[in-house]
DNA sequence: GTGGTCTAGACCACC
DNA sequence: GTGGTCTAGACCACA
């Protein structure tokens, strides 16, 4: 996997993950991969999984079962979009809209640049 | 000048630069404040703004004439737009199209948000 | 390691480092040694050791994997091959043989002066 | 005139007047511009042009007359062949050799370079 | 006066 | 453990 730059990569992980749970890739109720096994999927080390793992279990978006793995929270879809949409309406949506005015791209402008 | 916690000050102190070259407030050709100036004006060591500086000359934003200070590039202003121009439309808005789609939210709902 | 006068110590440590990688002692792709551990190895302050591999990242002569340490690049020795290649051919040549004009020397006078 | 980056304005200066002398442009004997004349001319502050007269005169190559200005010394084109000549073979050929060697170009290579 | 380099040491997020 | 940022302060060459 290919991280950015600047954005920890525990976090870059937690997204693809719950793009994989919305995709349904990996369904409510079931086990996900070890922290050991994702670690080495991904070129990463296993600590920082688990901290992935221990950030998504503070939003209840997957839970530990000790000595057996993490699995996904019923719910969790609902969740993840619920949080999501509210972090890009109130938080990321105001300042993209700053940005564009600063640039000068309206958002009519923006069919433009969808490829 | 107030700092933001997660963002390095040098490069805090880089966009606000950069936002003084737009607005006109330092102008092309001009000569900016010298490292410990700006350092005391804006409370922070002349070290941070040296690299900010530094930072800047890598951009060809400012430049250097050696023993006399830095001075604002003649073509900055257009210089500034195009980069973040670049940076907006092709790394950062396919991620925004990217979670709006995963967000179920399209660009006609776009203005409803819009206060 | 003994520090020429004139020149700054991170670039010197800049050349020395690519003079292991063209020797082969550090090998493309393999770690080297964190900022301080090769500070105290060289009794350099460890930014300093931080600021030659920024400097050398900036080359892509080698790469950071954070939170583990800086590797050399793949294709590492033909870069810095090639980059030293053009800085003589196209900045330093040019003044070597003017100069040898000035002075009258010609280019089958040179074998003269080689011990 | 264009300055290099690494090497101090002034030594860049005294090279330039050591070529004038040696093409004739500044003969002999004669008044060379005032401090504050060069510096114009050459748009650099006058004490950078005061320091490379001064290098320059404790090198016997040019000479002060009190209230009048500088001149260049008698047999000035003469001393200037001589000393730089030494500098080339003794302390620049070496390391150019050295480098040569180290890149892999020979002696027979050059002409391959002159323009 | 200017920037540039370097040190010592602190604190931090991240792996 | 890793690098990254920042400070305080020193020293220097240069303009």
């Amino acid at each position: 996997m290919e991280f950015n730059e600047h954005k920890p990569i525990y976090l870059q992980i937690s997204d693809n993950i719950c793009e994989r749970i919305l995709s349904g890739e990996w369904p409510e109720e079931e086990r996900i991969p070890s922290v050991r096994e994702l670690g080495s999927i991904l070129g990463v080390n296993p600590n920082t999984i688990l901290r992935t793992y221990e950030h998504l279990t503070g939003s209840t978006i997957i839970y530990n079962k000790r000595g057996v793995g993490f699995f996904v929270e019923p719910g969790a879809k609902k969740k993840i979009l619920s949080m999501q949409r509210d972090i890009f309406v109130n938080d990321e949506l105001p300042l993209i809209l700053k940005k564009m005015e600063m640039l000068g791209i309206t958002l009519s402008d923006l069919p433009k640049y969808v490829k």
